[in-house]
DNA sequence: CCACGATGTATCGGACCGATACATCGCACC
DNA sequence: GGTGCGATGTATCGGTCCGATACATCGTGG
């Protein structure tokens, strides 16, 4: 899941680790709390090792002297190669029970914009259905089972039925606007990629916002 | 997390490992999809060679003869010891960080009838405060950061958005009702769940049940 | 002058998962 | 009468990820 992440997230531009973190928590910070550096920086390596980034020690070009008294270690800048490019092409295409969990379909989600609408209804339908699932589940515990948990636990349960339930419902939209062709088909492509290149696909949600 | 979840559930009666998943599972089922035995095993072995349980080979008592042509191998009972409920005590009533995760919280939850109401307040408050800060957190993104991310992200962050508000509203509800020294009642939803017969709640006073 | 928070790189032990292996039992189906 | 299949049951292994920790630089404000 890291892998998939930081291979999408430096198809945007090259970083550094620091920057890769923030980064990682803002586009994911709706599913995770934040990336541990005990996660990120193995992954790098590991990364690096199979030829899907490279590393690039950013040593300031305009340095006339500086005899290394303090052998400053300087920021280590990563680029995504044309492998990786191809990595994160296949993996952000290719689905299994996996990409319908809880932390594998909000990274999958958050790289939609990169992914053509075929796999985007497969992800979503295969996530809605996991979801109706556990809802099932959680309908029979509260229904059959009632009398063997607790008020507490069977709170919890009611609490996680309706989050179900929203979910659900709110899959269920994004679906239909998938179907009805406004959806995006972004060009996935990137050779022509200067950094950021604007890509603003239709907004992929309800066009309520009844946020205050 | 693994050990507070198998010390509470083996205070209500022994079991072998295949119901502890089963049980375990039933109860987390609203936060944790299934319990993996490649964790559930090694805890069980570590709970017991600290010595917070027993593990008890079942040899059917009445073998007379039955000369092990099979060698057939029993299912092992394991039953929580007094020291083992001390554990689960001293675990139970202490909150950090962690405790205010999903997952810590979560299982913390699942287990609150067996939690002093001033540990439930407690947690239920740091609950509160740490899913007020991730929303805060969103609101700020889907604010400022806005135009930074691709439409399928912003919708991503605004369903979390949405997810917190919910949650935090349900955490008041809660609070509430432990300040009130009464159990947690059952909001009127008609969406979520079934027959909710109100099972009389843990009364406010101390915990302390055992199992028949 | 220096404390403190942000930036920045990195490692280590441990918790947990997913896949896998293997064995028994009862029951439905042919 | 056989046979396959799903539930029950115990167990290990490799790998991913987290939390704590360590250490270094830099700007800012008291």
């Amino acid at each position: 899941m890291l892998e998939l992440a930081i291979l999408g997230l430096l198809q945007e531009a090259p970083m550094h680790g620091y920057e890769l973190r923030k980064e990682l928590t803002a586009k994911l910070g709706a599913i995770r709390a934040a990336i541990s550096y005990g996660s990120l920086y193995p992954t790098l390596r590991r990364l690096q090792a199979a030829g899907w980034i490279t590393e690039a020690d950013e040593t300031p070009a305009t340095a006339e002297e500086v005899p290394a008294l303090t052998s400053r270690r300087g920021r280590v800048v990563y680029t995504i190669t044309a492998e990786g490019k191809e990595r994160f092409a296949q993996l952000i295409a290719q689905t299994g029970p996996e990409t319908y969990g809880d932390t594998g379909f909000g990274v999958h989600f958050a790289f939609f914009s990169r992914t053509d609408r075929a796999t985007r209804l497969r992800i979503l339908e295969g996530r809605r259905r996991t979801i109706e699932e556990r809802r099932e589940g959680l309908r029979d515990m509260l229904g059959r089972a009632a009398e063997r948990l607790d008020a507490y636990t069977l709170e919890l349960q009611r609490h996680g039925l309706e989050a179900c339930e929203r979910e659900v419902r709110w899959l269920e939209e994004l679906i239909a606007n998938e179907r009805s062709g406004r959806a995006p088909t972004v060009p996935v492509d990137g050779t022509a990629g200067g950094p950021r290149q604007d890509k603003s696909p239709p907004p992929p949600g309800e066009t309520r916002t009844e946020r205050p």
